[in-house]
This record gives C-alpha cells, structure tokens and sequence, in this order.
DNA sequence: TCAGTGATTAAGTTATGTCTTAAATACTAA
DNA sequence: TTAGTATTTAAGACATAACTTAATCACTGA
C-alpha cells in the first residue's frame, strides 16, 4: 500500500504505468520517451517492480516490462472504499455497467 | 492530480485522511493523534488542503478540517480509467450495487 | 489589558528522492 | 574471442521533503 502510493507520487512513474497500460515494452522503448537518462528510468522501474505494479521478464538481451493491472486496481479501490465508503464515481461507474447489462 | 498523488504518498497524510473521513476535527485534535509536532501536522494539512483533499474553517480559536470526499473519488477513479480501463474491482463494485437494486 | 490557548510561520537541520556519469553484467553475433 | 548492444549497479551531487524549536498571530476570558 505504501509502496504503491510511493510509487505514484511521481509524474514520470505514472506515465510509465500509463505506456504499459497499452502495450508491453522494454526497459529501452520506455526510456526512449523521456528525456532522462536509462538508469534513471531504471530505477523508476524498480519502484513501480518493488510495488508490485508492474513485472519484468528477461528474453534474451531485452527485459520486457508489463503491467499487472489488477494491483493497482485494487490498492486504489481498497484505499477509497477505507476513506469514502459509498464513492459518488464508483457509484455513477456502477450505474453505467448496470444500465450497459439491461440493454 | 499531481498534487493529490503527492499527498497521498505520505503514511501520515493518509492516517489524516483516514480520521477525517469519520469526523470533522480541528488542527489540534488531528495532531494529538500523532507523535510528531503540531507545526508538522500544519503542514501535512497544507499539503492535503494545496491538494484539494480537505479544506478548513477557522471558527474562533480552533481551525476545523474536513475531508472533500468527492475529490479525493474522482481522482482516484479519473486515474485507474486512465490505467487500466476496465478494472476488475470497480466492476466488482458495480456488480455489488446493482444486484442491490435489483432487491 | 494581559495571560493563556490554538494554530501557523520562520529558520534551520536531517533525511530522502532523483538525477547524472562511469563502470559492470549479460547477451548477441561477427 | 571480441566488439557492440541492452540493462543495471554504483557512487556521488543536488533538490526537495519532513521534522524540530522558537517566534508570531489570533482569539478568549479574567
């Protein structure tokens, strides 16, 4: 939980967590968008690892980086259920999805 | 949403948030609640108020906080769209809720 | 007006985060 | 084996965050 809150409290880690939310890529395709240099995004990807948000896979010369998008997912629901219970999104979301599966 | 991610990634802040989501409470009530010093609390509550999560009221002496429940929703759920577009919890949530309905 | 209380501001120290460059590791292919 | 590429580790500089104590501001009530 820590950790995951730690890890979005940076713009740079977010963006990550957002490219890998649309494909997987390697530790040098994510580098290649920022202007900061590899080990500084090396270690970026360690926090995002360290918090259980994404996962790495060595293939060869290449480490490929995806998402585990269900950790997120839940620490985020987890933390606004603990402060605002009955959340007026979560609820607007819900009707959505109810309203989709009616018709 | 930066400034709401960098206040979340304080163990202190969220503890403050935690308390405020059940009551109202005045600066001094929330720092007695901590061992750190009140100047310290003051600035967490500056750094939770520049984020939009809590606002305050001075009435007399004493300088009442309260949570802003809907903020604190939204960004949470604005940034798990974003990342993972359709996550498990919330459809989870959503499932929850509508099958109250439906009673 | 003055002493007391609640809260914040100011100033300075210490701890932590983030970045850089240089070096090391691991793999690929000539 | 050797050169080249991908990535991480190491070491240190720099900026920012977080805390402390002391001082200040604002309000209350004798």
């Amino acid at each position: 939980m820590q950790r995951v809150f730690e890890a979005l409290s940076s713009v740079v880690r977010r963006k990550i967590l957002a490219y890998l939310a649309h494909a997987d890529m390697t530790a040098g395709e994510i580098a290649a968008r920022f202007e900061i240099s590899k080990p500084a995004v090396s270690q970026h990807l360690t926090v995002l690892e360290n918090a259980g948000l994404v996962t790495s896979e060595k293939r060869g010369q290449f480490v490929h980086y995806r998402l585990v998008p269900d950790h997120l997912a839940n620490t985020l629901h987890a933390y606004a259920q603990e402060v605002c219970p009955v959340s007026k999104p979560l609820k607007a979301e819900s009707a959505r999805i109810a309203a989709k599966r009616k018709s």
